[in-house]
DNA sequence: GTTAGTGCAAATCGTTTGCACGGTT
DNA sequence: AACCGTGCAAACGATTTGCACTAAC
């Protein structure tokens, strides 16, 4: 995993090429998406920056326009499911696939490369050209499964 | 492909069977899934009965309703991608997948016996119990890849 | 006659935007 | 000093909901 000086390091340089501001919000809230390596909402990041930044006192609109902001950059990217389900990680990662529990929405990431090579072949039978491809599996983990016969 | 009428009936059944009405908006909603073999949104399909049935003037709130009933009861499918793009499909046909193209919207399905059989692998070696998976990938079609480079 | 479905308009919810102010360059 | 980013509150757009009325059973 990259150290979060050089993340840091590339996000300053990213700034400064587009002639944008570095501001505690931005790095803050980068730093959140190192720190808890994880899937987080808009809302649970600003959550936790309300907790543990409360003099901050970070808006909300600031959380959904950073979060646009890296992931544009790349340094972030994003998995939408149903309604009102759009999540953030950190974009840094080799590209890999999600397994999602319906129940405790436990997210477990997986990368298969026969899948990601039939993607290829698939796209190409069609001329399309691929930008980006995902794919979810959506279910019960093993915790939920008993959970629900009960 | 399943007969309309053969379509209805089970439709009719297992209206009866939840104690369901069974309604004219609700025929025409079907109707024009089976119909128009394609993926709609909802005001799309809000937009076809406005200009189809004028005479029943009905309301988008119904077709929310009626999408979200027969998605439930089975009959339909939706697929989500980014914010504001949910498209149903009529949800009889064998499990596929979708290739999606970013500028002109235009949807390939496709299905492919290598990919179902490794995600079922990797539900397995994680003690999934899968209930759902799908595969988007998106990107440009032969005809938007042209326009793109003029 | 009872119950469920409908259209309408209002409410809701996540997200975006305009603006005046404050921080970064 | 110039300009961008911020918080706030208002605006927005898709979807949902409460309600009185109508249609299906």
């Amino acid at each position: 995993m990259i150290e979060y000086s050089t993340l840091l390091e590339n996000f300053v340089k990213l700034l400064k090429e587009n002639k944008l501001k570095f501001t505690k919000q931005r790095e803050l809230i980068l730093k959140t998406l190192y720190d808890n390596d994880g899937h987080f909402s808009t809302d649970d990041i600003y959550a936790m920056l309300k907790e543990e930044h409360p003099e901050l006192n970070i808006g909300i609109a600031t959380v959904y326009r950073t979060l646009s902001l890296l992931e544009d950059a790349g340094l972030a990217l994003s998995i939408s499911f149903g309604k009102d389900g759009k999540i953030y990680e950190l974009g840094l990662k080799k590209h890999h696939d999600h397994l999602i529990c319906q129940s405790c929405r436990e997210i477990i990431e997986f990368v298969d490369e026969v899948i990601e090579e039939k993607q290829k072949e698939i796209a190409k039978k069609h001329n399309f050209k691929m930008l980006d491809h995902t794919m979810k599996i959506v279910g019960l983990c093993e915790k939920c499964q008993k959970i629900d016969n009960i």
